[in-house]
DNA sequence: TAGATTGTTAATCGATTAACAATC
DNA sequence: TAGATTGTTAATCGATTAACAATC
């Protein structure tokens, strides 16, 4: 199996379903799993066993405490990992406040910027530094990776400096398609098309 | 052809792509597009026609012009949309600064939270309103989404709320399946997510 | 005309679902 | 034992890619 981002939510989707439930509740199949989240019930099986190794029991189902460990093991929880953001825009100084990051063992370190009016400033006890100082801070904390939220203009260019600096994943907001080498992860999130994908199907389910 | 997320940012980054040519480009075939973004030239063919209907013509390509403001169309651009945010926490108020919706058509009008501390406060020249003024604003302010932003606990009431106030989209950044009735659609955002199978990818690569 | 590029049709690939035997 | 539930194998569905004829 393939580990997708879809996938990936999936699982997320069902280890905070697994959470929420009462305490009393030690056991469960995949079945009441899949109705709940209005999913197939053969993904849930195949994907919790993927992601978990769980093994469940015909009648019984699986054992929540077990799923719950194992879920979060494989999404990150047990495995901290150090983030940088760089460009403390607003979305940037939001994303040192988001504190479901740390259900994913994520943790935000610091973030940059080249203007003097956000240089200095905190943010959930994370100090916007100076761009000129990045080369510097990465040498001494070590870290997995950048959250890029520079202008357009200045992505590629940053970009190569993070390389350099040897971060392996970028997660940018910009965008536009970043040239990186061999062995650098991108993703790209567009929150804007995200959100006007919803539009879009307003407007169609007008029409009809 | 059917249109999905993935699609549609597929789409966004072709646009963006266009909207960086340096003006004495006219022309350009789908067969650059594709090796500048790396993607199938087939697939930016299908896209392309798919959402702009553009014609291109064997040899020369596509017109720029015209392929950008046929997407910029199919995008949402020039059909304007009002959206509230509610949950002011600081990605809510982020989400009131982000520059981008407006490339989609996309408005943030007025944020809604039930903290005394942040009712009142401006975020881009919108104000934070009492959670309590919800019905009432959606009567006077025709509204088309919200982006829902509030605690675990109450976010199946709060959309209960909104579903009430006749809002047919819902962009959620909670963590749990919302009950919607038929007709309203809800999208899903999972940032951290997005960001941890970064992280996974990262550990996995350790391991070769 | 020759070559680049389009758009379509068929093939492939991957993800999801259906069917079903195994088992607690 | 009977019924619920698991996990696997085969079928379906949709998205992407390959092949190719049409055309500027």
């Amino acid at each position: 199996m393939n580990l997708t981002l879809t996938v990936f939510r999936r699982l997320s989707l069902y280890l905070h379903y697994l959470k929420q439930l009462p305490p009393e509740v030690t056991r469960i199949s995949a079945t009441t799993v899949a109705n709940e989240l209005g999913l197939g019930e053969v993904l849930v099986r195949k994907e919790l066993s993927f992601a978990s190794g769980a093994v469940g029991r015909p009648k019984t189902g699986y054992v929540v405490a077990t799923l719950i460990h194992a879920l979060e093991n494989f999404l990150g929880y047990h495995n901290h990992c150090r983030a940088i953001v760089v460009g403390a825009n607003s979305l940037g100084r939001a994303l040192m406040n988001y504190d479901e990051f740390s259900d994913y063992g994520l943790y935000v370190t610091a973030a940059f910027d080249d203007r003097e009016s956000v240089i200095g400033q905190f943010e959930a006890g994370h100090p916007v530094l100076s761009l000129d100082d990045l080369e510097q801070f990465c040498r001494q904390q070590p870290t997995d990776l950048a959250i890029l939220n520079v202008p357009k203009g200045d992505a590629q260019a940053v970009c190569d400096r993070l390389v350099a600096c040897g971060l392996r994943a970028i997660w940018s907001f910009v965008p536009i398609a970043l040239k990186v080498p061999e062995g650098v992860k991108v993703h790209y999130e567009n929150m804007a098309a995200s959100l006007a994908l919803l539009t879009h199907h307003l407007r169609s389910a007008e029409e009809d």
